[in-house]
DNA sequence: GTCTATAACTGGATAGAC
DNA sequence: GTCTATCCAGTTATAGAC
């Protein structure tokens, strides 16, 4: 079984080069296939043969480089994860370094969301099928391997501490519930699925990220805001409509 | 080709019976059997056999009462379709008749979420996993049948209907791009795919809708407010950070 | 590395007895 | 309404030629 890493050739220059898909290989056409499929249409919707012939290669050429379905799906999610992994992170040392001790939500989660969301709107179609299949499997955790969630669980914590430095008062449980209110909003606006462009009559294009990009992080941000200078010690209140008195101290 | 809506028997009495499970027929526990397994694998990770055979019925059966699988899928989204729409829909006419001319984001939004949310919360194993379902088909729009969105749709342009009263100022378009972050922060609240437990250490739990409720709701409350609030007809500002000042008026 | 051929199996669906 | 038996298209996966 030949392992991912080791099959990534050395770059000789630095930087991006330009044009990496002068001749693809029959490698990256199958997982480009790949990537186009399973992020429509999730793990069990898609055949290997549907996967090799929109690549125009053999069935046996997946099982030759990947081995099994399931190790091509994992091949494809691990394609860009490190890509991703570094760029998200130079975002929050970048931020860190330029706020210094003045750590604004708006700026945590905008160091958070918008390398993704830049990519997504800026990159090729490859990459927009590729945070698709991240918005696929964040609801559907069934065929992820374990060793792609290192990619992303440490965004997370790194998200949680950085707005703990905006909100020393926060309870740490309400500053991940935020994140998971957070991270629906954005799988889901990964996930362009068309619907808003119905529901809203045609306002609104489930593709626009340049007009999500500003909007999220705002919403996301007052939102973490609000939830997280609520005490949420002893709230009896009245048990009128939905004030449950949650009673989760801390 | 059978209707599903011819199928169900009359009412002899109003009101809803206590327990219509006292001895459930085979179409039901192939209804059941199915919302389990769909919610949790999606319409092409489940095979019909897995479904009867959960139900402890023959295969056959399953195309006796649903001709196909699609056919059975479309009608365990429609089995509780109607009540929960109704429901919701009851939800908004006691909220507006409550709150007369003084609506508030808070408000519209606990009247489109509570009810899903309580029911959930509350109800029998049964409703867990068909919230699940919504929050699978909310991903992926694939398989759900037209004549399912007419029970969810109407609900939307309600909400924004809704809260278009609370904020006028606010542009449509604003309004059903949060209408999308709410939607997609419900979805991953319904999922309960556990992954807030292990990012949190165990400090929240995927399945603790009581934490829940209260906290999503301020959010999206919070959110729609801050940015429905914002001018969004001219925004050159500095391309610098993400550093929105956010104007948290009102 | 690539392709042909095929093994081994599973899926949805149906005919027809009871 | 329920079950037996079966069809057959399509699936993953592999062996082996080139």
């Amino acid at each position: 079984m030949p392992k991912a890493a080791a099959r990534k050739p050395p770059r000789a220059t630095v930087g991006r080069p330009r044009k990496e898909h002068a001749r693809p290989d029959a490698r990256n056409l199958i997982l480009d296939a790949a990537e186009a499929l399973f992020s429509t249409r999730g793990f069990d919707g898609v055949t290997i043969r549907e996967v090799t012939a929109l690549a125009n290669v053999d069935t046996a050429l997946a099982h030759y480089y990947f081995t099994t379905k399931q190790g091509l799906f994992d091949a494809v999610l691990e394609r860009r994860a490190e890509e991703v992994f570094a760029e998200r992170m130079a975002a929050f040392d970048r931020y860190e370094a330029e706020a210094g001790k003045h750590v604004t939500i708006e700026g945590a989660v905008g160091a958070f969301l918008s390398p993704l969301l830049q990519r997504a709107r800026t990159g090729g179609v490859g990459w927009k099928n590729y945070f698709r299949l991240l918005s696929v499997v964040n609801n559907d955790p069934m065929h992820v391997a374990p060793s792609v969630l290192l990619y992303f669980d440490p965004l997370v914590h790194r998200l949680v501490n950085v707005l703990k430095k905006a909100l020393p008062e926060a309870s740490v449980a309400d500053l991940y519930w935020c994140f998971q209110f957070l991270t629906g909003s954005l799988t889901l606006a990964l996930s362009r699925t068309g619907r808003i462009d119905r529901l809203s009559s045609g306002l609104c294009h489930s593709d626009d990220l340049a007009a999500i990009e500003p909007r999220l992080i705002e919403y996301c941000a007052s939102g973490i805001r609000c939830v997280c200078a609520k005490p949420r010690k002893t709230t009896p209140a009245r048990p009128g409509a939905h004030e449950s008195r949650t009673g989760q101290n801390r």
